[in-house]
DNA sequence: GGCCATATGATTGTCGACAATCTCAAGGGA
DNA sequence: TCCCTTGAGATTGTCGACAATCATATGGCC
């Protein structure tokens, strides 16, 4: 959080890594679709850059695995298959699971403060009934629940596995919770976390993502 | 597993990508120690490639956290502190316990023979007494063990930690275990496969990581 | 003598151009 | 009619050069 007045550098982020993280917003979005090309040219007329930094910008998410590129070819948004679904719900139980377990032996307070935060956020867009809203709120309730963990190791892999969520959800366009549900779910969460139930608390997060795995696998 | 006397395009890989898989040995194996700075002409002059291909290949390593930006500065090798060690084992047991979970809901007879031979690996290794090939067979162990869950990211975010645990292990150049307690603990993990006995197996990884952080804390 | 401003050198960030390769369509032959 | 070859067009891969910025050393001033 960056003091009131407080005088910066205009530009403190490389410009791949601005570059990069419009990108995989779009992506995210759908707005580049699975599948799709890059084309290097257009990309770079569209954000003002010429070709050199977008490159940079698109190997790192090649390394993300956002991307796959084929030599001569030019590079593609991933497409997912039902085994990518099942993939990345794996090792987004894998990573939150740990979260978990290092939010309830760390600094549970700030935690619970940070969580019931996103928790409200997640009850606004529940009542919106807003499909983007509450898909947002998601996932900065998961990115915050890494984020508590401390690891930074975590939250780097959180945060490329988030995505390839929403890309899930924006191409299968289904079977996202009911508002109600989603309300439910993560309350529980925050819930088990302030009760200090280490046990529950593992459980539910197993749960809700083999839950996923079953409800994006028709 | 190429077949004999097949014709392939000599470069099938990007560029970024062969540079990248040659920065990345350099780091692991303490080439470039942890905190040293990459001159971009130098080793772009080294390595025979011009200034572009190299910039990409170090922005992927970058994503990857081997790397930190300093904006109009450099581009330096991550220097790990006690913190760092903590937070790569730490998620080192979060993936590589998932991945005990899906091998043993998955093939594994294929994982036992596999992991067999990485065993007989690190048996060789330990016979010599040579610890750079003692920490090789290890991670070739650890990496093995990933790839039998079958989940390609999982296997992406394994990666990168081992680089960093040989880091670590370069770094402080020490307490790394006897060769006998070495064989004898991934033995253990392979007994508890053939035997299907998940509890144990799982109770062992997170025995291996823990004990890794304690060893590597003095 | 100590400290600040300036100049210099080196390094990074960005760009445009050229070469290599792929894609796709048109043409010729079986 | 179908298939292979061949050519043009477009795209990617690579490179060298220029601009912007930072680090360091030098000289002047207090």
């Amino acid at each position: 959080m960056s003091e009131l007045g407080e005088l910066e550098p205009i530009t403190r982020r490389s410009t791949a890594a601005i570059i990069a993280d419009q990108l995989r917003s779009a992506i995210m979005y759908g707005s580049l679709p699975p599948g799709s090309q890059l084309g290097e040219a257009d990309l770079a007329a569209k954000l003002g850059v010429s070709r050199g930094p977008l490159r940079e910008a698109m190997q790192r998410l090649v390394q993300e695995g956002l991307l796959r590129s084929e030599r001569h070819r030019g590079l593609f948004v991933i497409d997912m298959d039902a085994a990518d679904v099942r993939d990345v719900y794996q090792a987004r139980l894998a990573i939150e699971r740990a979260a978990c377990q290092l939010v309830m032996q760390g600094n549970r307070g700030e935690a619970l403060a940070t969580l019931s935060a996103a928790l409200e956020g997640i009850l606004e867009a529940a009542a919106s009934r807003d499909r983007i809203a509450m898909s947002d709120a998601d996932q900065a309730f998961h990115q915050a629940l890494v984020a508590c963990s401390g690891n930074s190791r975590l939250v780097r892999m959180a945060q490329t596995l988030l995505v390839e969520t929403r890309m899930c959800l924006s191409a299968l366009q289904a079977h996202y919770p009911e508002p109600d549900e989603l309300v439910a779910e993560h309350r529980a969460l925050v819930d088990a976390i302030a009760d200090g139930d280490e046990r529950l608390l593992l459980e539910l997060i197993e749960r809700h993502m083999l839950d996923s795995i079953d409800r994006l696998n028709p």
